[in-house]
DNA sequence: TGTACATCAGTGAACGCGCGTTCACTGATGTAC
DNA sequence: TGTACATCAGTGAACGCGCGTTCACTGATGTAC
């Protein structure tokens, strides 16, 4: 009895599936739960398989080995961060111009991809060590959801389109960009930007993505 | 008799110490050697002493306990990267001006960085992990070496008494400098840059150095 | 509608493994007299 | 110079641990007739 009523999802509807009813799911998000408490390296199946109330070889149902849910992990981090850039892009309050508006979003995805290394240190350090590598190829994604990378393209682009990024300087203009924001994120990870506070972490992080606009959209520089 | 023969160091001179004569440092060294081949996450203190040919404990003479062992491994890595950084910078050529000079000197910092990142991928994420975050603090190196740190900050004070960046800017040029190429050597060990060729992540890299110096010492951008 | 059967998602016990660390020790080195 | 002793850097065996993974299994669910 008991057990029919706890067998039901967050919806209140019962589960599809025979027994746990979403073992996969809870699996994944446990790991994510236990790698932010816990770190990458101290993960174990063992122990998401304790923490969703499941006996250990359980997981075995649903991947093929440790490795298998740590990508599974990744990948659901990869989701989440793409599911906070596009919420930032729609946050975006209206611009006087449609290039202020195009410069606003591009440090918008720019922000929202630090407060989300930010948030999930260790599920971010995820996404970009081993395990996280696969979720990074070319093609990893279905075609229907737009991926970080596609969103920030799709940012660049509206640049060019506004007349503020030179349409030779686009190609180069990705990489360049992902790297200075994930440099920043990452160094705050590493605690870098750990005798900040606040207010200097915020200032630290607007200046970099000033120095950002400005090396992709600027003048050409002392060189030229 | 053997003993005797073997137990020198690499100079020739006899060991000052009693029996491994120096096995601190090859501990380290043969960390940072496993450390390369099998990731951080794999590494183990058995296998370190293992690969000196010394038991397991002989370790505990020289480190409290394996972390101990890693952050010194860390440290080290921080050492060659600082030594890496300074031969780039003797190995500018002469310049036609001092500007040119100072701009030539702080790009060859960045590749510096960026070479050795993908040279060790696997020490550098050591080096920015758990057990480097030590190595980062204010005040970890003593004032007589320089570290990798210091070296950004000369490169960047340079750039200023030579006209090129805004004094104003100065202050937050330092992280947000480092910010993009530590961000394009962290991807690049990720493998955003496998699919590339070598001339294509060249370009990469230079075109990323590129924005970074048109950020610092470009006219203000669209947004002024 | 009822029943027999296939499928499928879980359980519980066990395995072998390598790990970090501790223990009591040994033998080489340095030193006081 | 020789000798007794302290120190110090190693050894070998053992510990308990939690891990990933496999095994044979059980019981719930779905389905064909």
């Amino acid at each position: 009895m008991e057990y029919k009523v706890d067998n039901v999802n967050i919806s209140g509807e019962p589960r599809s599936a025979y027994h746990h009813g979403d073992l996969r799911n809870a699996l994944v998000a446990a790991a994510i739960r236990l790698i932010e408490r816990e770190g990458p390296a101290a993960f174990s199946l063992r122990e998401a398989a304790r923490d969703v109330g499941v006996s250990a070889n359980a997981a075995y149902r649903h991947f093929a080995d440790k490795s298998a849910l740590m990508t599974a992990a990744a990948a659901d981090g990869f989701a989440q961060l793409t599911q906070r850039m596009l919420q930032a892009i729609d946050a975006v309050t209206p611009q006087p111009s449609a290039a202020l508006a195009a410069l606003a979003r591009f440090k918008a995805v720019g922000r929202a991809y630090i407060e989300f290394a930010v948030a999930r240190p260790a599920l971010f350090h995820l996404m970009f060590g081993e395990f996280g590598v696969a979720c990074l190829q070319p093609g990893f994604h279905d075609g229907a959801t737009p991926n970080a990378w596609a969103l920030l393209g799709q940012a660049l682009d509206a640049l060019v389109t506004a007349g503020l990024l030179a349409p030779e300087r686009r190609p180069d203009a990705e990489l360049s960009a992902w790297a200075a924001v994930h440099g920043f994120a990452a160094l705050a990870l590493a605690g870098v930007t750990a005798p900040m506070n606040g207010p200097a972490h915020h200032a630290a992080r607007e200046a970099l993505l000033e120095m950002t606009v400005n090396g992709l959209c600027g003048s050409a520089g002392p060189t030229a």
